[in-house]
DNA sequence: TATGAATGAGAGTTCATTCAT
DNA sequence: CATGAATGAACTCTCATTCAT
């Protein structure tokens, strides 16, 4: 499922042969590196294809630029992540909803816990260069696969689905974001995912319809009280 | 409450006469509006001299550098919005669970409604610098206020509060963040804030001593009758 | 009488002080001399900056590119060719045909002989890039020029005045051009100078109405002859 | 009627199979439509292997570098031209100067006409590199035609032959070339082909021994009377 | 002999910053 | 204090050419 790219972010040429692969490989695990080690000011074609151990020429056959290069390893990244959150999804379909929030809540940090570091370094990256689409894309697949997963779900329906997804995808991606960025919370992930988790159940069953009703009756009750 | 900078971020000097803070003013201004208008790559010192109207030697003559005058920016928009925050989360002490929950999460979506565009072109400034200290210095007055406000709350003390302050304000912060970069979620902030206001009084409410114990009860019982 | 340009071929900015005038000028000369010297395939932008004594941030702040840097440069000798001859036009209307050919086939000449070298290097130049309309705007002036001086000329009416001087004016231009780019005919310049005001006169002559009439009735005559 | 060619230009194999042939064939054709297409900037050996449909090896074992490509190709188009230029030339011997005039200037645009844009494209193809021998050699041998034909002419004698052939060639020439060049003056390529008959028979005339000599008495008398 | 992946010197251009005026 | 011409290191990207397969 990969989204639509204009020809300036288009691969050059898809490497056939076993070279090629290898080479388009060690540029792009070249970039990850100096990412992680420089931070993107420091990232120049010309350092990539050097610590690639390929030249310059070789880096631009298959890249048409250095954009491209960047779309095409952010691209590579989110689609791992969606992937995996999409599998658990689909695995909790009709299961009871607080095994549909830790489904989600975990397959999610887990994916971005994969390799932190990574995904530290590609957040900074995608946010200078225009790649909004791919972030988006991302998010439209969670949004599709956590709404199935929720409609599908065993013990509540909600009055307005679509919302609630929207609020839950922002506030679980949003936040571990948040949590990933600072260096001295990120130690206090373990914390965070459990909290999140806790969090999450929370939103979800009160988001129901029957907890919404007993709240309405609650609070019609004690306007009567007060009268 | 200034953030610590080094030199290399500090103005260069405080514009105490009118004409001086005229400058600095237009400087900044000048920035947003490039920042707005062409994103972070049509950035340049020369360009922001020439939109304020002075000369780039006398932008150099209040600010050490490019890095300095964003450092500037960034913080003074936190500034104000951290300002805000603490407000509403101090006038909110001894104040019901619920009425604090609201308060935090209104306070904080207000303060970044007042300015959208410029809110997402300071992210986006923000993330290219190295202005970490600057966001995690937000981030620790965040915790410092919400922390004051809900260890003062009515109805309720919390088992682990530090973990439930890291886990909201994160998914509060990161939550908006997440909705205001997407162009075609930012139309539906309403429904967030709704949404979001709802997570949080559940949030919080299942993080209570009480709440907490009773839910241990419930699981126990479960227990014994499945036995 | 300037052509217009699009913005990539623009000046970026008019050397107002005396400072910028000089640095305009020394990088149009050194422009001329690697131009002179090494051929098109030597003239790079750092090399222009090297050679003019400035530096490349310098040169880039007067002219938006290589390419405008050329355009400037042959626009102004084609501008100052084209003033000498619109000049040596206007000086002789109202005279005999004869002294009206000989007036422009010299000041043609004349202006390219100048600097014959740069007259070479800039025809070379202005081929690779697309600087069709400065050609282009050079002959139509040359055309308007040549078209007054021929109708106000003594001695002959034309039938086909601007058919004359579409062929005239190519010949004469093309020709002089053609002796210029070879190395062994530009020894030979003088020689095609007499010619080339012979040919002229003898065309112009031939192309009166007069003339064109005797012709026809040559060619009856010759026709009834041999029935 | 090869010119002699540095090693640099030298093709590097005869191609003596019938694949050989074809294999440079469709090079050199798929030269003209790149620089037909896209201008000699877009013309690179890659792109040019590509559309001929061999591989960039392919092409480096029949031409020594890019340059001598072109010089194959330029070479091979000025010599079709000149040979029809020398066949018309040679098939006029000792006819009357007129038909000579006619036969020089309608087969040399009859040539350049045949494919005006291959003829576009390669003067501009010429001028960037070194090839003025190449040029020069096609002038020659025009020089040598045009100088039999009228030595051989009936009706006239030359006082200054060298001369007259010089000039009427560089005039037919270039005359040619500037009309070609212009995109808005191509249009009237046939009246400027009458006009060039026209020219080119009024100045062969007049430079005939006769003729100069009646115009010599013609001067003298003049000064007689004026005496 | 044909292939095409790899090369790398060098091109044009930008932009944060300085300093003589 | 303000100015803005000048700087030049560093950037992205091209393309003629080679050579292992």
């Amino acid at each position: 499922m990969t989204v639509l790219k204009s020809d300036r972010l288009m691969s050059r040429k898809q490497p056939t042969q076993a070279r090629s692969q290898a080479t388009v490989e060690a540029v792009l695990e070249a970039t990850i590196q100096l990412l992680l080690h420089g931070g993107s000011s420091a990232l120049t074609t010309n350092r990539i294809a050097k610590k690639a151990g390929v030249s310059i020429g070789t880096l631009y056959q298959y890249f048409p630029g250095k954009e491209a290069l960047l779309y095409a390893l952010v691209g590579r990244h989110l689609d791992k992540a969606s992937d995996a959150v999409e599998r658990a999804c689909q695995a909790h379909r009709a299961m009871p909803l607080a095994a549909c929030s830790d489904a989600f809540v975990n397959s999610y940090i887990d994916a971005k816990t994969g390799n932190p570091e990574a995904s530290r370094a590609l957040y900074h990256a995608s946010t200078e260069l225009d790649m909004k689409d791919l972030g988006s894309g991302m998010i439209a697949r969670l949004h599709r696969a956590v709404r199935a997963m929720l409609f599908a779900a065993q013990g509540g329906k909600f009055a307005d689905l679509d919302d609630v997804v929207l609020t839950w995808v922002a506030a679980v991606t949003g936040g571990t974001r948040q949590i990933f960025e600072e260096d001295d919370t990120i130690a206090r992930l373990p914390v965070f995912r459990t909290q999140l988790l806790q969090m999450s159940r929370a939103y979800l069953e009160a988001s129901t319809v029957t907890a919404v009703l007993e709240n309405c009756v609650a609070i019609i009750e004690a306007e009567d009280l007060s009268d």
